[in-house]
DNA sequence: AAATCTACCGTTAACGTTTACGGTAACGTT
DNA sequence: AACGTTACCGTAAACGTTAACGGTAGATTT
């Protein structure tokens, strides 16, 4: 007979009641405290541990459970953000159910509802592309079940949220490959209208300004960013657009690592050398950036650390009634070969 | 009034009892087909969900979750099982629970129980290394939950499984570098006594003795791999082991990508030309073993498909009594630019 | 006409826990 | 002696659901 302990059981075993062995392992008042000590003792020598289940149907709602969703947990960055999150769940004895939108907003929503449905205390959420707030998130926020957005940010959102101060970065990376004295310095930009690419432009422009540079149209190309993740091909398309140009430019700053992987497949291609003829700085330091040749100059954006932050935010924004936590991480400028124009150590420093 | 419907909310709207319309909602018998229409009608118009944390504590065991652990998200591999396992369980309505056991089996185990004390109603599992299967499995198959292990092997473990044929992917790996002229085969191994390693090996003998050349011990060179996934610097420091010899290797099957990512480095630096002096061939496709130069060649290993297959069987196990599902996948060559020794034709075919 | 069967439905207990409420005994206060 | 207070503990209801069991009415069989 090998089942498992529960209060009944302890409770028997003593002589007391169920709810006098609750009150014991609970820490409640109205109850001596022999009585107590017998009754801990005697839950521990049966390894007794409470029953989850009952205790999300008493307090309907799953306990220490969250709800994470991210577009792909293949990409680098959404499962380096995984891992951050998971990290500090499990040091605060958190499940963590994992959901994947697959960048489509309907999904996203399905997945959602099915989260709060089952009762998850927190949801922490990197929004898909053309994720829908009002229709997505806004009735989970009304159920008053803590949110953190992380990532990606809603226009005039004001909830919780983690992200990267996108138009730092660009500005610093930009700033960066003018001082390393780089003339025309172009931008591959992402189509759609969403912040984060959006933030990378503005900071690209100020920095061009701010250097009493100014700003070309034409060194301005988009991507059309399709939603399986690959951007190689449109970074490709688009370098090849830039490099149609009179005056083709002489570095780039990319909005994401992966846009710029197309751009050394062009510049590779059309025997243009990196850095010397061509200037690249990425965003993102996916785990890539670190094995092409020569390695590729990006922005450290701390997805880990923002994970552990988004699930402190969670935590925090349970306990505290109705308060808000953002925090924006400042991305760190990793240098790398490819945006060393001036290279007379080699790269071996 | 706003809550969220139950099963009392429709009884008393409709003047029968909750039993009745629980009766109707899972097709039970002993009811009337009127009488269930109506109900159905009535919770389609309430938009009535059960609910999953009553329906857990009824059965006494989470509903529709299952437990998945990998050793860590963030390796490519495992987040692209990861991604196999969450697209169907997201297809037949399954919570997914993850864990990371960080390469570290007391963790392992602690995540294990803790899943079991959730009451999941499966696991899978990606053991880590050194992962101590009677102290941390056992206990689970005992307690009858379906687990599927996946990747690597237990010795004489014969439960559910799905994993990669290694010795027959080592096997195709050398017969092809053998097939290319190369003529000195050295082979970069791991140090753990897992099956994984031990199958490779086995499989670059076997390659090598059909193929009639004899096995040199001193072109075996084994990696003491850390618990951090870091194998470039091991790969490294075999790779400048197999070329202090006095007769060099002149191609490398090297047990993982991560390794062949540390040949790489050493090549580089002592102007060992890759494929032309130097024939290397990886295993995992992980997503780095692309954009290394020449392209690296490596074993598809079918990740997601394996993820896919595991959540399968873990429903075919749920179901069916005791029975045991297991299958091996044969892995794929992807013969890139790593190993083509004759390449006359270029790398453009 | 009595007995049996069938179709339908409700009552109740159960899953393991917490909590509002009530109760008792001992003690102190008027 | 009557009352109030305190410390401790138990009873019962509740969370939402399912399932064993029993009951009733009508139809069918003996």
């Amino acid at each position: 007979m090998n089942h498992r302990p529960k209060l009944k059981d302890i409770a028997d075993a003593l002589n007391v009641s169920i709810t006098t062995v609750s009150r014991a392992l609970n820490n409640k008042s109205d109850i001596n405290i022999s009585t107590k000590q017998a009754i801990l003792a005697k839950a521990n020598e049966l390894n007794y541990k409470p029953n989850n289940l009952a205790l999300s149907l008493r307090k309907s709602s799953s306990l220490n459970v969250i709800g994470v969703i991210v577009p792909l947990v293949q990409h680098y960055y959404f499962s380096t953000l995984l891992n951050g999150i998971m990290s500090s769940a499990h040091d605060m004895n958190y499940f963590v159910l994992v959901g994947e939108s697959m960048h489509d907003s309907d999904r996203e929503k399905k997945i959602l509802d099915d989260f709060t449905e089952y009762g998850v205390s927190g949801i922490l959420l990197a929004p898909c592309k053309h994720s829908d707030f009002s229709k997505n998130v806004l009735p989970i926020i009304h159920r008053r079940i803590p949110v953190v957005v992380m990532d990606r940010m809603y226009d005039n959102y004001n909830g919780n949220f983690v992200n990267t101060d996108d138009s730092y970065g660009a500005f610093i990376a930009v700033n960066h490959l003018i001082d390393q004295g780089y003339k025309r310095i172009a931008h591959i930009a992402s189509s759609d209208s969403w912040s984060i690419g959006q933030e990378r432009l503005k900071g690209y422009k100020e920095a061009l300004t701010k250097n009493g540079i100014p700003i070309d149209e034409n060194y301005l190309s988009i991507c059309h960013f399709n939603n399986k993740e690959e951007g190689a091909e449109e970074g490709y398309k688009a370098c090849h657009k830039l490099f149609s140009l009179k005056e083709p430019p002489d570095a780039i700053f990319s909005v994401t690592d992966d846009i710029a992987i197309g751009v050394y497949q062009y510049a590779k291609e059309n025997n243009i050398s990196i850095p010397n003829d061509l200037g690249i700085v990425g965003f993102s330091n996916s785990d890539i950036s670190n094995f092409l040749n020569p390695k590729l100059s990006t922005l450290e954006q701390y997805a880990m650390e923002m994970g552990q932050m988004a699930f402190d935010f969670f935590l925090r924004a349970l306990e505290s009634n109705g308060q808000i936590f953002q925090n924006s991480f400042k991305p760190k400028l990793l240098i790398r070969g490819s945006s060393k124009k001036n290279n007379e150590l080699g790269s071996r420093i």
